[in-house]
DNA sequence: CTGTTAGCGCCTTCAA
DNA sequence: TTGAAGGCGCTAACAG
């Protein structure tokens, strides 16, 4: 009767000790150091796979001052926001031996505070604090014993090293695409008035506009980031402004909302008006009809940025500071474009 | 010049020296053990706090056998399934002292067991494998050394134990709410025909209508997890039988082109046709017009569920075996019930 | 009540 | 090329 489950995991004594070997040398054989003799190498190599051998993290760890782990310390866990960077962090960690540990604050300073220690007790080699919005938030302080990246929200302090989409360029290269499609009475419909991304967006819409010698139709509405004030908006729009031949919306939910209104009123998209949004949320944006326009902010990139700034660090190089402002992208579809 | 940031993180001797005790003492003060005389334990306590102290897991890991970590084994970082199972997951750790490591395997059997290797040698006390499809998935192996959970996903080993949502009773639900709602006209708008979960769903709606003595108008249609095939079907069954007054979804995204369709087509909603959709999918679910019923398989509660079996795991007890279908439930919104 | 000792599993000097 | 010894930070025995 065989031990279906070994009750212990195999050591590095077991290992030795079935090679005929000492612990250092096995230890050596399994690091590949140079200095062992290539027949004992392959005894210990061979004596490992007979016991299974995994060698122990948590031990090396104690001993190598690194853990080979990071902590991510987000504020949303619905949020979507997260989500790409933390596969974009996966990514860029991936390759090497690094484990994230996901802690979820519930935008609770009280939790993050006990995720921050927590993380600390475990010897996290860095970590990266994602926000579900793009406002600055209160810095983790500047006592850490590890280096740290603030990803999507940029940290209040400007010690601290920030990660944070463009939404002036993002705002600036919508207007930029619809005045390229041949629009020039354009109109902006925002969502929460309260975020820094609704006003920076439109500082840079702005901008594209001033460049063309063009400006808003009419004043930005702002609200709320969702479809039913797409919807609500663009029809006060529609009715006070029938010569309306472009719409940028501060979100992807909000053109959605532009674009069923439209729909509704008999309105050709992108004939007779094109709609930009802003996010590229796929879900939202190619289910709509027409596919939606959309300004993608790269998150994924940003995620793997943020890795890779805890990796130089790791290296000694000094993570730097300020808030770095990442370059977004438009991604065309048919809202502003008609396909064949 | 004060030190701002201490080269070296403080240790237990720290903290024992600066308290005048010894390590052990230290330690039991700290830990709140009995055998300590108030006064050293309140010096202890201080001297801690002055030097910063902050436990070191990774070596009381060593030591424990315990480390107080468990690896969330996904497959598909993007799904939607995932994130509300590791929130509840989180949230029934997050009360102790766990903390999760989160590997993504990319639907990738090698990458998958590259992470668990690596989870096992972190040592983790048990492991979460969440799949993004209710189909059984390969068992990870009886020798793990550490209890393992299946969510969503079920192992295809029934020695495993595996949470899944119980998609029969939803499909059965669903169809007796619309019957509640005094629909008999019912038909059905699937998704991938290769997913089980397609199938469980019909299964079940099917013996609602058995009950009622009812049956579909028409066979089910099944395709893709799209709008575009939501409203494609839609209208194919639109033309075909004027007379349906129900059509139940496989998902809400389906269940949206539903909508879309019977809207374009001036079918009132739910006066005329109700709609019921699946998943609850609040992005969806509430941004239809209008909003949309749908089954909710309460994943975050199966997220807590597993956690609570991985829990159980450590004190001692079994895991337990076999497929566990949990509970869903009916989310009424107005696409079935016209609110006043 | 407090301190000493012995590991947990591994890696890294240093001798042999 | 190999092995013996020390230590990473902490906790659990046992003595005092």
């Amino acid at each position: 009767m065989e031990p279906q489950i070994p009750s212990r995991a195999a050591t590095l004594s077991d290992v030795a000790e079935r090679a005929g070997v000492s612990l250092a040398t096995a230890s050596k054989a399994l690091n590949g150091r140079s200095d062992v003799a290539a027949a004992t190498r392959s005894r210990v190599l061979e004596a490992a796979e007979a016991v299974g051998f995994t060698p122990n993290a948590v031990a090396r760890g104690l001993t190598a001052g690194r853990t080979g782990t990071v902590g991510l310390l987000t504020s949303d866990l619905e949020g979507r926001f997260m989500i790409p960077i933390l596969m974009g962090a996966e990514d860029a960690f991936g390759a090497g031996k690094i484990d994230v540990f996901l802690c979820d604050a519930r935008g609770d300073s009280v939790r993050e505070q006990h995720h921050l220690r927590a993380l600390l007790s475990r010897r996290v080699d860095g970590i990266i604090v994602v926000g579900d919005k793009t406002d600055p938030r209160a810095s983790l302080g500047r006592d850490l014993p590890v280096p740290s990246v603030y990803a999507y929200a940029p940290s209040n302090d400007p010690r601290d090293l920030s990660l944070t989409p463009d939404n002036v360029a993002g705002g600036r290269q919508a207007i930029e695409h619809l005045i390229a499609c041949g629009r020039t009475r354009i109109a902006h419909i925002g969502g929460d008035p309260t975020y820094a991304a609704t006003h920076d967006r439109i500082v840079g819409a702005r901008q594209a506009l001033d460049a063309a010698g063009l400006s808003f139709v009419a004043d930005p509405m702002l609200s709320e980031w969702t479809e039913h004030w797409g919807r609500a908006a663009s029809s006060m729009l529609f009715d006070r402004h029938a010569d309306i031949d472009a719409i940028f919306c501060g979100s992807d939910q909000i053109a959605r909302g532009v674009l069923d209104t439209a729909r509704d009123r008999g309105q050709q998209v992108p004939t007779d008006v094109a709609v930009m949004g802003y996010d590229n949320w796929t879900v939202v944006a190619e289910n709509s009809r027409p596919g939606l326009s959309s300004v993608d902010a790269n998150l994924q990139g940003l995620g793997r940025a943020a890795a890779q700034h805890i990796f130089d660090a790791l290296d000694g190089k000094g993570i730097g500071s300020g808030v770095h402002h990442l370059p977004v992208r438009d991604v065309i579809r048919g809202s502003t474009v008609a396909f064949s």
